[in-house]
DNA sequence: GGCTGTCATACCCGGCCGGTATCACCGACG
DNA sequence: CGTCGGTGATACCGGCCGGGTATGACAGCC
């Protein structure tokens, strides 16, 4: 008797995350009376209290915060299951772009997911050899948006990712290093600082008149708020802000930009991750074609 | 619509490790026609055919090695977030041994699983030091007789482990290197080879008479198979058989055994590791404290 | 051809999962 | 101070589904 239902793990996650039993059962499509039920018999069979019910709101405990740790990478294994054998058994439903022929004999899968617009060139290289590798699946490169790649090979949308250190975390999976690069200021051509051969990340910090540009309001500073990359492409563009990437970020710069290499900015190293425990020949084919590169 | 309960799961992975409808379900304590009917119903759900049917036993389709490697790792989810979360409730049902008390303030534990017999002393001052900081949780020790310790840190048994590469793999987990030593042959006393100051595996892989231990059937070869340390112990005494050991081990060697240092055994790295996503602040510290011996 | 052993089907029952209605409690407020 | 709004808990009920038993379909085998 030591196991849960995904169900309860799935109703435990959604109030311990809204703190509210009535909002938690709207956002799982249910009424609240059988949701408080659920979470009293999943606190009974635990024999733990989860959650502090004192008038107004809902509190975990100990034990709660826990759980709702535990239970998400639970919840993340159990999807990944299911997508990972859907995609297996060929009953995939994903609308993703980039699908690449294989041999065509075995009708295997494999999803890579990679940060949009970097690491083209590598990219590039990689899914030639790869392809022209005999016995290779297809390839669906899954760009990924807003969600980290991380959270994608948790749980299954993806099967292995190109990952960049230090902006992505490695922990938990397997990985191999494929690349190291430094790091470029992007800044208008006309820009005086333009000129210059090398920069450190001092210098771009507080540019009088061009504030770096910020992927979120959580962090703090005075540059704009951008949503992807052809928005910032255009800001700096038009000398309203200026920005950090990798070197490998000169492949998509526009005539009105200027790249100008920083000093001292950590350099970033791409990667070839996946979950440790996979065992797919198609995939360790894929990370051996990476590394040999 | 993309999530299993885990109740199916267990039921699938039971059938895919039989290959047997009828065994399977008695493992499972019951009846046959509800386990058929609710593999149908999720192999429908899934929209993908697990198994092969064909008389005369069942087949596991591709998606269904899949299914049940994932479906194993997101069990091992779920029953680790069951323990893990009734232990720091307090309502733990272990009966392990080594239970140390902590500095009495908060009611945490940490279940440290390290090999038995193995980096004694390693541990003793790991303990002795962890036990003096301010702020340290109770840690039970939890030796693993016949279970890797990955498996434990995977399913909960254990919050952090000793692990000894390349014997255990620490993939899928964050570790740190602790120590390195060489490896020993441990030899009755009495044997010619014991007066020599190095040998190689070599030397060892095949002394007349004197064939090495097996710790399973599985191994091929000559030597006995044997199932717990002490008995590998009497053995050697025995002048029976000889073992290969980190130098680590000559802590527990018997006035009858003779340890001679192998030249060129692969070195024996033992490391501190959790599972990858933990986020405790008792065992953080531990780590601290353990890459700070 | 019966026998054995496999998995699937048919049918029934009880439990539990979820919904509606309501309660108990507390804090805010006029 | 009574009322009201909002919280989670309780009571009750109906339908579904998980599980059991009995049986069927089918292949291999002596």
């Amino acid at each position: 008797m030591d196991t849960v239902e995904t169900r309860e793990l799935r109703y435990f996650v959604a109030v311990a995350e809204e703190l509210h039993f009535g909002r938690a059962a709207e956002r799982l499509g249910m009424a609240q009376p059988p949701l408080s039920r659920a979470v009293q018999q999943l606190e009974r069979r635990l024999g733990v209290r989860l959650l502090e019910r004192d008038r107004r709101g809902v509190a975990l405990t100990r034990a709660g915060e826990m759980l709702l740790h535990e239970g998400r990478a639970a919840l993340d294994a159990a999807t990944a299951a299911v997508r990972r054998t859907r995609r297996a058994g060929g009953a995939d439903g994903t609308g993703s772009t980039g699908g690449t022929g294989g041999t065509g004999g075995t009708r295997n899968r494999l999803v890579l997911a990679v940060k949009a617009a970097a690491a083209h060139e590598l990219l590039h290289k990689l899914l030639d050899a790869y392809a022209a590798e005999p016995g290779a699946a297809a390839v669906e490169v899954l760009p990924s948006g807003t969600c980290e790649q991380g959270d994608m090979l948790r749980d299954g949308r993806a099967d292995v990712a190109l990952m960049h250190t230090p902006f992505n975390s490695l922990a938990g999976f397997d990985s191999e290093e494929l690349t190291t690069e430094g790091q470029i200021a992007v800044l208008p051509a006309a820009h005086p600082l333009a000129a210059r051969t090398s920069l450190t990340l001092a210098d771009v910090a507080d540019i009088p008149g061009l504030p770096l540009a910020r992927w979120s309001h959580d962090t703090p500073g005075p540059g704009p708020v951008i949503h992807d990359q052809t928005e910032l492409a255009q800001l700096i563009a038009l000398d309203r802000t200026v920005a950090v990437f990798p070197e490998s970020a000169r492949a998509w710069l526009w005539a009105k930009h200027a790249a100008v290499p920083l000093a001292d900015a950590p350099p970033v190293v791409t990667h070839i991750a996946w979950p440790a425990h996979s065992r797919s020949l198609a995939l360790a084919l894929l990370v051996r074609t990476a590394t040999r590169l």
